[in-house]
DNA sequence: AACTGTTTGTTCGATTATAGAACACAATTG
DNA sequence: CAATTGTGTTCTATAATCGAACAAACAGTT
């Protein structure tokens, strides 16, 4: 019987990797659970689930409402505080000038295996058109232009090399040389999005993208725009 | 020799609370730490950080330079996202709305024991002050307006029941019969604040505030604005 | 109302799997 | 070459697990 038979990540330290899962369940479910429900979605039993849950209480990575039933406490916003720190300071400036000027969603998406993770996002002045883009959500890599802009900072072989399983999006070439990439109703129908990559020393591939139901601009000005800020925010980073 | 005699916290199971104590480490250091150095402030036998930073890796909690060190990965970019997450959503047009009319640098904090913790923040359009308040960061409860919003909003007899450790600072019953919490210089020097209470059904306690270096406006307005915009965050959370 | 059955939160102790330390070797870097 | 780091061993003490048991809240029934 080999150690973590049931478990889906056959990670070296179970307990760890069952807390990290705890956590994970609990930021899909989009409500709070009880531990009964948190043990039985985990697989294991509630004893179990109880002595995770309190040591994730000790770090406030959870929290209890008054009915006992748990949801990811403040102690993960802290901690998420880390993640591209000084690529989020950096781009934070820039993003809210794109979202202003361009009156479109602006954001920053770091590559994650074979997703790509939002992580900061700037909401243009006058919001008529609703947020579509949070942070923390995520995509597959191939799919809309964020994931295209992040292949697309890599030659095809490189890529290839470097993740065996995903595909290299066709439009990931014609974005190489273009220098830009551009997605319609891919990832959320009738929203469209342009993206640059953006490659900060000793950090993940990044894209540098806005969201946009009807564009007023010419998608060439919005890229020109991106790449713009997209240098600025590299350049900075050193 | 009793369990977890080193670790600060004593949490049933040590390896989970050490894996969660990397992390933090990670997020407090500014940089990427080698696996050595981490170890180190950590106290713990590399082999034994190891084996905890391959389970964090495996989740994306974590991720790794071209030089092997760590630094905190997009998976915390995720679980963050669940925080708070109908709070955070029903605040954010709030908040734009707070910045771009007030000119100021709006956010939501959180109570979390001794500290409260910031979620959200939106800065103004024409960010001429730089940003003061990042999302994750966090700040003693009883220093800056958003903690005395906070504790405004028990009695001072309730709050002393609640958490014995700290104590009711004197300015929270004046906001409380005011209605409101305003602070100068305490957090940062040459900052002002301007917080109202946030109390939302089934989450922990929180504080709608503003960030200012010059006031342009009265004081009591921004706070009927700030009122204004809590009492909508509530209403629509239910 | 009292009684009973059910569900949930919590604790406890014995068993066994698991983490931890030390060692060794490869791969790097200076 | 030396020094640091990545990676894999092995073995034993220890810490996590499991299952059961206790406590408490709640619903239904007589």
């Amino acid at each position: 019987m080999t150690p973590n038979a049931g478990t889906a990540q056959a990670s070296p330290s179970q307990t760890l990797s069952r807390g990290i899962r705890a956590l994970e369940i609990l930021a899909e479910a989009q409500q709070p659970l009880t531990i009964a429900e948190l043990a039985d979605a985990m697989g294991v039993h509630r004893s179990v689930a109880y002595r995770i849950l309190r040591t994730l209480e000790d770090h406030s990575l959870l929290v209890r409402d008054d009915g006992g039933r748990v949801q990811p406490g403040p102690g993960l916003a802290v901690l998420a505080r880390g993640v591209s720190r000084n690529l989020q300071t950096a781009a934070l400036p820039e993003l809210t000038l794109l979202a202003n000027t361009l009156t479109m969603s602006a954001f920053v998406a770091v590559w994650d295996r074979e997703e790509c993770v939002t992580l900061v996002t700037v909401d243009p002045r006058h919001s008529g058109a609703a947020v579509v883009q949070h942070p923390g959500s995520r995509h597959p890599i191939s799919a809309g232009a964020p994931g295209i802009a992040i292949q697309s900072a890599f030659p095809e072989q490189e890529w290839r090399a470097l993740v065996p399983g995903i595909p290299y999006r066709s439009e990931a070439a014609e974005a190489r040389h273009r220098g830009y990439a551009a997605s319609h109703d891919e990832v959320i129908p009738g929203v469209s999005s342009i993206a640059v990559p953006l490659r900060v020393p000793g950090g993940r591939p990044a894209a540098l993208a806005v969201v946009y139901i009807r564009a007023a601009q010419d998608p060439d000005e919005v890229a020109a725009a991106l790449t713009e800020a997209a240098r600025r925010i590299e350049a900075q980073l050193g």
